[in-house]
DNA sequence: CACTCGAAATATGTCGGAGTAAATAAGGAG
DNA sequence: CTCCTTATTTACTCCGACATATTTCGAGTG
């Protein structure tokens, strides 16, 4: 590699930098579980960094569950089942190259199952605060497609809002990881073509419902919302 | 403090034993959210550390979202939305001291949305090694009980297994958290008084449904043995 | 010959200090 | 009063040495 500040972006530090190479690195399987990776001394020589930065960004892959060092025996890359994958940045190394389309749809269907869910505990439990956010969120999809970056925020806000409605936190935490899954997922589907379908009269219905106070109403409408996502999606990777 | 190697564990490195002291110290309220911790210099030198086993473990917590630092600004404690409330070590360290009951109650909404959905998949996914581990799960449930660490870990296994039978790498990851949650609220429990009814039954109908592939069955056996383990945790709490 | 115990080798873990870069705050020029 | 420059504080990075934990290999013993 080159000089090392050539590859981290700005307000990142180096650890951080040397983190997402390995991260990225560790999740497209260049190291696969069960390696071990070199020493530290040469592999920090190897990236041009201090033995104490790389030290660093080991201690944030292992907080992550993706490896583990053990003096001697040096440090491995663990299993899968170990790895942090709702861990927003490790979901966004995950994505960083081609992403596996068997995770894909594990996160896809774990979508199907909690944001109906939430968007029926959202329909009992919201305010007007929650609610005018949904409401601007929608408006902003209206104004900017989802083609821009404006417009997936957007649609992001939208979901946060409904899972922040059901006051719970263990959800709100969930969001990070599915709001970041789908934000990847819909810059994929920008990626291969043109978004064929308007998503903006699901959104609505999913709305009208939370406004009403009909929690059944909610969760069938976010779940074909989320159907009639998947199939846009697994339509754009396969062509 | 005293030396610092008492306070740490069997296995357990220094730094990840201040990350564990300033994670439970986070968690339980006594550094709230935006505070600023001292500076490296002097907070190392005041848990008798060196510099850089004080900032590896600052490395931890930053990954696990709980703080953020940059230069002159000093490090702080983040918002709670920003905390990875699902990593099991944050996890562990929200329930080392006394639990959020709000977060014990958003932790079970939780698994009563994931879980009887994972029964459901699990039910028409299972193949005869999950069966087999759920098999022998339930029988060290019922040799050792819910009183011991054995019967707890069996306990553990069998939602495990089902989570694993469903195939979905997603739901596997979740599976951590869960069991991590479900462990400590078992824990709990049994801290206040003796278990007031006998798990097994709730259990072996979930089994049983799986066995037979009916998602429906399964999904509901599940959804009331969630219910039964809230009530017993809400009026241990209460009592 | 097998087996146990102990010493050496090796990699991670810990340490303290020096120097760099960045962000805020203070001060001066316009 | 505003804007720009400067100064200081703090985290960030690097370095080299020492400590500690494991594994491995060898010597001694039954």
């Amino acid at each position: 590699m080159a000089k090392p500040g050539e590859e981290r972006g700005p307000g990142r530090r180096l650890h951080g930098a040397i983190a997402h190479r390995l991260g990225t690195d560790i999740l497209s399987g260049k190291y696969a579980p069960g390696d071990v990776l070199s020493g530290e001394v040469a592999f920090a020589e190897e990236l041009q960094v201090s033995r104490s930065a790389y030290r660093e960004a080991i201690q944030v892959l292992t907080a992550k569950g993706l490896v583990a060092s053990r003096p001697k025996a040096g440090t491995r890359v663990l299993p899968r089942e170990r790895w942090n994958l709702l861990d927003p940045e490790v979901l966004g190394w995950a994505f960083a190259g081609e992403p596996d389309i068997e995770f894909v749809r594990s996160l896809f269907e774990l979508r199907a199952i909690v944001e109906p869910a939430a968007a029926r505990l959202a329909a009992q439990r919201r305010d007007k605060a929650d609610l005018k956010i949904m409401k601007t969120a929608l408006a902003d999809m209206r104004r900017h497609t989802l083609t821009t970056e404006a417009g997936r925020a957007a649609d992001r806000d939208f979901h946060n809002a409904i899972l922040h409605a059901t006051g719970n936190q263990a959800l709100m935490v969930l969001s990070a990881s599915i709001s970041a899954a789908v934000n990847w997922t819909t810059q994929f589907k920008q990626r291969a073509r043109a978004l064929p379908r308007n998503p903006i009269p699901d959104h609505v219905r999913v709305y009208d419902a939370i406004v009403s106070g009909d929690g059944d109403g909610a969760a069938e409408a976010m779940n074909s919302l989320i159907d009639l996502a998947l199939e846009d999606t697994r339509s754009a990777m396969a062509g």
